[in-house]
DNA sequence: ATCAATTTTGGTAGCGCTGCCAAAATTTTC
DNA sequence: GAAAATTTTGGCAGCGCTACCAAAATTGAT
């Protein structure tokens, strides 16, 4: 093997099948076949079965790229997403993939790891695309970012929040009302002395809102937040559990604990494992997601599910069928679990 | 807000800027402005200010798809994968994401569901965007598939296992060494009736291989496998931890089970704290991947850890720097963990 | 100052397809 | 059977850009 890329064996053709090559062969006009292919306008069931055959022949795979830069619509959707670690947007793009699939449409993506300059320098790469939309995680961009995609003319998709003035379709669930339920479902259950241990919230202002709110509603209820323990970096199994031993060690009193997320709280879940701590008698656990893994622990874990492949699927449906500028709320489910 | 998809307060143009705007808001010919904003050929300095001055003004995004159309190489890398609920797949795009963005280059991907059917469209709606390169997972594709990635001129890339008889490139690590590894170590270990939980193989031909070469490796030193559970559908913890529950109820006696994957993995480690059943005096566990969470768990889980973030990184380096063909065994690691 | 070598520049022909239109073929109507 | 209505067809401009080339401007050598 050398540096020559290709050699295949059997068919070397350095340039791809034309269309004009598949006309000429099926004897009929270049727009015959365009037609034919794209099932538009009309054409006899000879002519379609004389470039059928030719295509067939052939090999021919359409060029999408002189197709869209001829007509209008890229069919490419693009995600500009902060990370690919955290499972919320494997999920995302989990479900939006199934329906841009099922509409002949393709999925383009870049990850910004959550900072707000490559989310503005991605984004321009993506514009360059000419895609039918453009989704986002949430409402925090720079400027520059939102200025681009109101140029651009291109639709936008903000998603997994909705706490915040869209550019246009936003569609997810309010990280505030999440929040705010976690904490009244704990003070209902009669925890008064509450932690919270969680990841670089600059980063992820999603689960930044969460703490906001969390934190406002302990308060307004008189119980306020009694410890905190913050990690930098991503959110991880491994960090929740060095988290709460860090909490529990400063503040050994505390008889619940509030996760950023699942993987933080399973994280929390095992370090009261290994500690023998039993929970939730000894320490009440809820975290945020409603991971599957949390429903095959010993104990259902506590949280709140929130509906992202559906976000996924939500948000692509909108945009293959050019639905108007909107707010979708889907909503979350609190569950019980049995960790706190 | 009504069905008007846009209506952009202050910037309101249907079409976007185009480079021939610029060349004249700049008061230089096409071509130069081409130049400046690809980098290439030579220009002075008072040009370069000029037509950067109006793109900045004008807002100017390029058209890379008028630009790959007139040009060669689309810049776009195809990831055809079979799955994103397994953290696999996320892992290696997460992988060549950033090496691709750092080249200007551009990831779309496309969700087979392990289905080699939709794998063949998908590679075919793939090709239509004359990607650098598809990225596919594994060796096992239909004669089709295979046919039009020969004959497309296109780089392709085989990741995740290097057993088979790649198109062109193939990176990854032998799941057929990873499977006769993790025999022979339970064996060392003194493991003797063994018994296997898994997910659907058929489909996932990867942890197909390693249960494969699993068995055969047990056969050959004398103590096969006792009994095996393989649920339908894909991987995840409940269906390991309910897996390991069945296999136990039929074939109490065994003294170690080989796991599909860590998900399935942790799922049995979870039915053992459920029970009560000691690791790994009473049964040892053991899986494959080498996740995050597995380290995090009171007992550390005895596992392989694959490369899964550099295969997509190499990939994306091999791909970009149009390397020959090849085959790059990353290779993996054991991890002794407590769990066997 | 003169001519050669070098750098910088703009014009223009496509890249492969779709959209438009008019021509040709076919079907319908009277 | 002729005229009108309808369906089917092919030619060609042009989408926005890059590649190529020749012309213009600049620099260097003598």
């Amino acid at each position: 093997m050398d540096s020559e890329p290709k050699e295949g064996g059997d068919i070397k053709r350095l340039a791809p099948i034309t269309l004009a090559e598949v006309a000429e062969a099926a004897g009929v006009g270049e727009s015959t076949v365009s037609r034919v292919l794209r099932n538009e306008g009309s054409f006899s069931r000879k002519a379609r079965d004389r470039v059928m055959e030719a295509v067939e022949r052939l090999g021919y795979v359409p060029n999408r790229i002189a197709g869209t830069l001829a007509s209008t619509g890229s069919r490419l959707v693009a995600f500009v997403i902060p990370s690919l670690s955290n499972i919320v947007f494997p999920d995302l793009l989990r479900g939006a993939s199934g329906v841009l699939e099922a509409n002949q449409h393709q999925a383009v993506f870049a990850v910004t790891d959550y900072d707000p300059g490559r989310e503005e320098a991605l984004v321009a790469a993506m514009l360059a695309w000419r895609p039918t939309a453009v989704m986002l995680a949430g409402f925090e961009h720079n400027e520059g970012t939102r200025k681009m995609l109101r140029a651009s003319g291109r639709r936008v998709v903000e998603v997994l929040d909705v706490d915040g003035e869209p550019v246009d379709i936003a569609i997810g669930f309010s990280n505030r009302a999440a929040g705010q339920e976690s904490a009244a479902f704990l003070l209902k259950r009669g925890y008064r002395r509450i932690g919270y241990v969680g990841h670089d919230l600059e980063r992820d202002t999603r689960a930044g809102k969460r703490y906001e709110s969390f934190c406002a509603a302990l308060h307004t209820a008189g119980f306020p937040l009694v410890d905190r323990q913050i990690n930098a970096g991503a959110s991880s199994v491994e960090s929740g559990r060095q988290g709460l031993g860090q909490l529990l060690a400063r503040s050994p009193g505390l008889d619940a604990v509030y996760f950023s997320n699942d993987d933080m709280a399973i994280g929390g879940y095992f370090h009261c494992l290994a500690r023998g701590i039993s929970i939730p008698s000894q320490l009440a656990i809820f975290g945020y997601n409603g991971l599957d893994i949390g429903r095959a622990t010993p104990q259902p874990l506590s949280t709140i599910r929130t509906p992202r492949v559906m976000t996924g699927q939500v948000a692509a449906e909108l945009v293959v069928s050019n639905a108007p500028s909107q707010v979708v709320d889907l909503g979350f489910e609190l569950i019980e679990g049995a960790t706190a």
